[in-house]
DNA sequence: GACAGTGAGACAGTTTTCGTCTTAGTGTCT
DNA sequence: AGACACTAAGACGAAAACTGTCTCACTGTC
């Protein structure tokens, strides 16, 4: 009955990955199970249990290994070419708090860890975030100042970023570039400046 | 520690079925626990199945049945005053497809039966739709047709309401007043005086 | 103090879910 | 044709979650 065109492991991997991407914005991530995401990926059992070995928290992890490398992917995309560090910092803290605010589920699936929930965002899942955030921007900001001011510099707007996610300021907007520009000129870049220099 | 004011029984069972209404809207009919009722209610397990005993079937019969009083109570509200047969009528068809229309879950609740899918509207809900229906209805038909005539009636609207809820068509939209009115000047209303006059 | 209503949680029975495994079927390559 | 890689379907036991009942301690009211 059915064709069973041997597709490339390419498409069935990514329709899981779509179909966990489904389940979780329709069910949320405790209400989802294998089962679930199978049927909405028209894959059988066997198959997704061979593409994940591991189970469960093996493909949840990739998937948020996943959407992690996807989220700042597309931020580098978009603050590349910046002709300033302050251009580059703006740009930062401006997409990567759309972006949060945009989707909801974003947030939890780039920090959390298997077991875990939002709510250890500040304890676990940051150290995280700030690794790969790291990984990801620093190279950008090489013709503008060392690595390891970067590094600095990253881990304290990933903090600043992910706070005001969380609990948004009535006097900071940091969706708006203008906001984000003031703070950054008041806040981040005088501080390397005099310690370090 | 928590101060436990002896509050009204009314007041939990509120709690208690918005705790349903919120939960069933955030996770769908199957995915809610009794557990994530009581949570969000903020009310022990204990008092959930004292209140009402029979568990989880009692609790969401109790909730369709006040679902489905709140439908046609609203509903009648809305018709009250009716100066024709034909306006009755027609109002009915446009508030009961607009409000199905508005709230996606209302078909379900109202119709569904524990351990019944929606799939089964068209066999076992309907029976309970065009009873309730009825008994709300028909007194409001009395200055105009005979009872059973009304009953009549109201059975043959239910079944095309819900039918172009389930199944809309492109010629027809129930939910507006001209369409429906055209349709009850053309289907409905010729047929008892033919008939049963 | 007696009383009614509630929260907290233990408990066993049931259901669901998980992860593994086997079987059969399909398409590709040699 | 035959070997091979891949998948669907589903059986299976183990683990986890859920259900419904129960007991107990607590808090207000009478």
């Amino acid at each position: 009955m059915s064709a069973v065109t041997t597709s490339q492991p390419r498409d069935i991997e990514a329709a899981i990955f779509a179909a966990v991407d489904s389940c979780v914005t329709q069910w949320g991530w405790d209400k989802v199970t294998m089962d679930d995401i199978c049927v909405t990926a028209g894959v059988s059992r066997a198959t997704v249990y061979r593409l994940f070995p591991g189970g469960r928290d093996v493909l949840f992890e990739a998937v948020r290994l996943g959407k992690l490398e996807d989220f700042f992917t597309a931020m580098r995309a978009q603050i590349e070419g910046s002709e300033s560090l302050e251009d580059l910092l703006v740009r930062c803290i401006v997409v990567a708090s759309s972006e949060l605010q945009h989707d909801e589920h974003l947030a939890m699936m780039l920090a959390t860890v298997p077991g875990e929930t939002l709510g250890d965002l500040t304890v676990s899942g940051l150290g995280r975030i700030v690794r790969v955030a790291t990984a990801f921007i620093t190279p950008l900001t090489d013709e503008f100042i060392p690595g390891d001011e970067a590094a600095h510099i990253v881990d304290v707007m990933c903090r600043l970023v992910i706070s005001y996610y969380l609990s948004p300021s009535s006097t900071i907007d940091f969706t708006n570039e203008d906001a984000a520009r003031l703070f950054v000129q008041r806040f981040v870049l005088p501080a390397p400046t005099v310690i370090t220099k």
